[in-house]
RNA sequence: GUCCCGUUCGUCUAGUCAGGUUAGGACACAUGGAUUUCAUCCAUGCAACAGAGGUUCGAAUCCUUUACGGGACGCCA
């Protein structure tokens, strides 16, 4: 064990943004890097927009990225309670510390905390009006990815609204003091404030944290400008959760925005990420969301999966489409979707691939019937193949006897089995590509195939 | 407007601290190939040091500066 101690500090005011899971997820992983502790803290100071299924969404998603806090909701702590609205006494407290250092003032029902420096009043072009300014020292901001920040603030900040409740720059700083925080990594739109962070720590007589900020993720060009909104597309945990994706695909890909190991290696498991993680590696400039790569990576997962694993990630996105349900055959349903594994990229494209596996349903593709009908005399290859087929013994239903069955006869008439493959293909399936052929007549079985092919002539013919 | 932080292929980035690389990888894209087909696989290609000065034999790398981008400036967090 280290005497690290960081926290992640969300607030529950909505969904999930992305940009909130890599601070959770950069966090843990220097928490478990070095042995440190991993904190939870909710900041829910802000009554009006603090929600229940916020907070339940927020630590849901967490459990399904696999990251696990040491403190905070549910597992409880030493430095409790985690929730801000139940730590009124902490900040009781520590409100009259500065009081009883002449660090604060009433103004308009609420506190103030008080800059040390030189008064004087000022024209203030951004809030188009008088402003009372102080003259501080400048505050240094001991920052692992930017260095030494130099800010300086210039005026007084409320700590506690007029309605009694505390304010963000003084519970944040007074709970990362009670709780003892080493360092606080977070997004760099927090880099301003941090100013004010370190002025109420010195107020406090306490040495600051070590900061870390990192770059904010930005929006698609495409979409807009500026920083990653929640209603940007891919912006959301949930989504990822809803459409199937892996959760160590989505920390994968969520790491490597802003951080990438000094050889290039890209997939990483959630071990090796926190073996090789390392704050001061984290990039500068804003990262940029790609939903392609993010897809990539998904796809190297879904291909590393065992067929075990496979099929019951995939459940899923069958059940939920209908295609299976529980008295679904496991080894009919696991040698399906161990033909489907290498192909597609996707378990919300998978219900579409393999529909054709569970159901007599499927749709034929009008392009595939364009490029497969239109040529040579489909419907007479078919009653050919079939002929051959009825024939073929149920044990001698293998993709090996299959092949042989289609090159002799190919040879007999004097045609390429490429004249046969695709129309049988299409009437087994609907369309003109899928699964690797002559493995996926083994799956589907005799039975299937010749019902299949026998009621594709009788309508094509009629 | 003020302050702060940034800037390498379309995107994510390696290289910058300790100056010498055909500026590397991945995604995307394009072409070719494998294959019965393919949304798969393989190969090849395309493509970047924001600009200008300076220091130096030599600058993506160090310095200055301009431009551009981002963030903040709430009794939100």
């Amino acid at each position: 064990m280290s005497n690290v101690r960081v926290r992640f500090a969300p607030s529950p005011t909505g969904s999930t943004h992305i940009g909130t899971a890599r601070t959770a997820l950069y966090n843990w992983l220097y928490a478990r890097k070095t042995g440190g502790t991993f904190v939870l803290r909710i900041e829910d100071t802000d009554k009006e927009r603090n929600t229940e299924a916020a907070l339940q969404e927020l630590l849901n998603g967490l459990k399904w990225l696999g990251l696990d806090w040491d403190e905070g909701p549910e597992v409880g702590g030493n430095y409790g309670p985690y929730f801000q609205s139940q730590r009124g006494d902490i900040y009781k407290e520590y409100l009259k510390k500065l009081q009883d250092a002449g660090r604060t003032y009433e103004k308009e029902g609420a506190t103030f905390f008080k800059l040390e420096g030189e008064r004087y009043t000022e024209y203030d072009e951004y809030h188009k009006a008088d402003m009372e300014k102080v003259r501080t020292e400048p505050v240094v901001i001991n920052d692992i990815i930017r260095g030494k920040v130099t800010r300086r603030e210039e005026r007084d900040f409320v700590i506690v609204r007029s309605n009694g409740d505390p304010s963000f720059h003084f519970v944040n700083v007074v709970d990362d003091i009670a709780m003892g925080i080493t360092h606080v990594l977070r997004g760099e739109d927090h880099l301003p404030n941090s100013s004010k962070h370190v002025e109420l720590f010195k107020a406090f007589n306490v040495e600051p944290p070590i900061f870390a900020h990192m770059p904010m993720l930005l929006k698609d060009p495409k979409e807009g400008k500026g920083k990653m909104s929640k209603r940007d597309k891919g912006a959301l945990i949930e989504e990822y959760k809803s459409r199937n994706f892996l959760p160590g695909a989505v920390l994968n890909f969520v790491a490597l925005l802003g951080w990438s190991t000094k050889d290039n290696q890209e997939i990483l498991s959630i071990d090796e990420l926190t073996e090789r993680f390392d704050l001061k590696d984290i990039q500068k400039g804003g990262a940029r969301f790609d939903e392609k790569k993010m897809s990539h990576i998904n796809f190297e997962y879904m291909k590393a999966l065992s067929p075990d694993d496979y099929a019951t990630a995939a459940k899923p996105a069958l059940l939920a489409a209908n295609l299976i349900d529980e008295s679904t055959d496991t080894s009919y349903l696991n040698a399906s979707l161990a033909l489907c594994q290498p192909k597609i990229d996707s378990f919300e494209n998978l219900p579409s691939f393999a529909a054709f596996f569970f159901s007599d349903q499927f749709e034929f593709n009008e392009k595939a019937e364009g490029k497969v009908m239109k040529k040579g005399e489909p419907l007479v290859r078919i009653q050919e193949i079939l002929t051959v087929l009825q024939d073929l013994d149920e044990t001698d239903w293998t993709a090996e006897k299959i092949e042989t069955a289609f090159n002799t006869l190919a040879e007999q008439k004097e045609l390429k089995p490429f004249a046969w493959f695709p129309v049988v293909r299409f009437a087994l399936s609907g369309t003109n590509s899928g699964p690797d052929f002559l493995p996926m007549l083994e799956v589907l079985g005799k039975q299937r195939v010749i019902t299949r092919l026998e009621s594709f002539l009788k309508n094509r013919t009629s």
